[in-house]
DNA sequence: TTAGGGTTAG
């Protein structure tokens, strides 16, 4: 059953007996529910009612404005209020970066985590390491990786997609190696990842061991390893084994999935198949999910109206980041970009 | 005690 959280919000106002911190924490929690709920002024409203906000409030605030300009916006009201991020804000921030993306910002929020002692810590470094991969600079991302002292199994998954979507397989392929070496379990995003390293280097031996592995490890049956698998039999030319895989997963598979099927086909010059199965598609009603994808890519990259990072930050006065201020010097027009929300946040 | 990092095609 679905939660209201205006239910939630009305309980908590009528329970407002306790103390200072305890009040924060519930309108915290709030502050994510509505967002969850895409009630998104709601969401900037509770923000504006805690007296105090701690690191968890601004963050919170933050994600609910994750992957748009208005996040990084957010972050800088934090610094100015001050309140100083830590790893989770800095994620955040960076996969908003990686997202837009936005190379300048980014490089400036390594600058600041390494002042802070946070570029290390494992879900800074993590998120450090995607945006590094997602600006096409894998050398980077394997620096910051080789610098965590204490890696976590999302750290290694990180690297490994990281190299692998830079067409780095052999890197990726000796992550990959070294995460189980070090006794951590596989997972959805370290397999797919492997699976597309062997795909590019067509080593139909790496894509079995691969295979192999996902079933002992119980992945082969989610939708995205299922995918890779697929892809890798076609590169390697093996479109009878990717065909096993497509068959067996046909039920969970989406638009990505049948699109590596008929790829494989088609590598083959097997036009019959392909017209085949894109005719089962549309028998399906798969065919459809095209456009459910466009609408779901829009929704995720920060859809606004605003042409670049550049000009948000132009419209801002915050043009040059490179030099933050101190205190709080200027006041941030906000009702000129975000006009359904409240501004007070915003210095 | 809350917030939070990494995947599949072309």
């Amino acid at each position: 059953m679905e939660v209201d959280p205006r239910r939630i919000h009305a309980g908590v106002i009528k329970a407002n007996t306790a103390g200072a911190s305890q009040y924060r924490f519930h309108l915290n929690n709030l502050i994510t529910l509505y967002f969850k709920s895409g009630l998104v002024a709601e969401a900037v409203n509770v923000f504006h009612q805690i007296p105090s906000p701690n690191v968890v409030s601004w963050t919170s605030l933050i994600s609910g404005h994750s992957n748009t300009p208005f996040g990084l916006g957010y972050f800088i009201s934090m610094l100015r209020h001050p309140t100083l991020p830590n790893q989770r804000t800095i994620a955040i921030v960076l996969k908003t970066c990686a997202s837009l993306p936005s190379l300048f910002f980014g490089l400036q929020i390594h600058a600041l985590s390494t002042k802070l002692s946070l570029a290390s810590e494992p879900f800074s470094a993590s998120a450090l390491i995607h945006f590094y991969s997602k600006t096409q600079l894998p050398t980077n991302a394997q620096k910051v990786f080789d610098e965590i002292p204490e890696r976590d199994a999302v750290c290694f998954s990180s690297v490994i997609v990281g190299l692998a979507q830079n067409s780095k397989p052999i890197d990726a392929l000796s992550y990959f190696a070294e995460m189980r070496a070090c006794g951590f379990g596989s997972t959805d995003y370290s397999v797919s990842a492997a699976l597309r390293a062997s795909a590019e280097l067509a080593s139909l031996e790496q894509c079995r061991m691969v295979h192999a592995h996902s079933v002992v490890n119980g992945l082969d049956s989610n939708v995205i390893v299922g995918t890779a698998l697929v892809d890798g039999y076609g590169k390697c030319g093996m479109v009878d084994e990717a065909r096993l895989v497509f068959d067996q997963l046909v039920s969970i598979l989406n638009l990505i999935g049948w699109n590596a099927m008929m790829s494989s086909y088609a590598q083959q010059g097997d036009k019959d198949s392909v017209t085949e199965l894109f005719s089962m598609m549309e028998y399906r009603g798969q065919s459809k999910w095209n456009s459910g994808d466009r609408a779901m890519r829009a929704m995720t990259t920060g859809n606004t109206k605003i042409g670049s990072v550049g000009e948000f930050f132009h419209r801002l006065g915050l043009f040059d980041l490179g030099s933050w201020p101190r205190s709080c010097p200027k006041r941030l027009n906000h009702q000129a970009v975000c006009p359904n929300s409240c501004s007070s946040a915003m210095h």
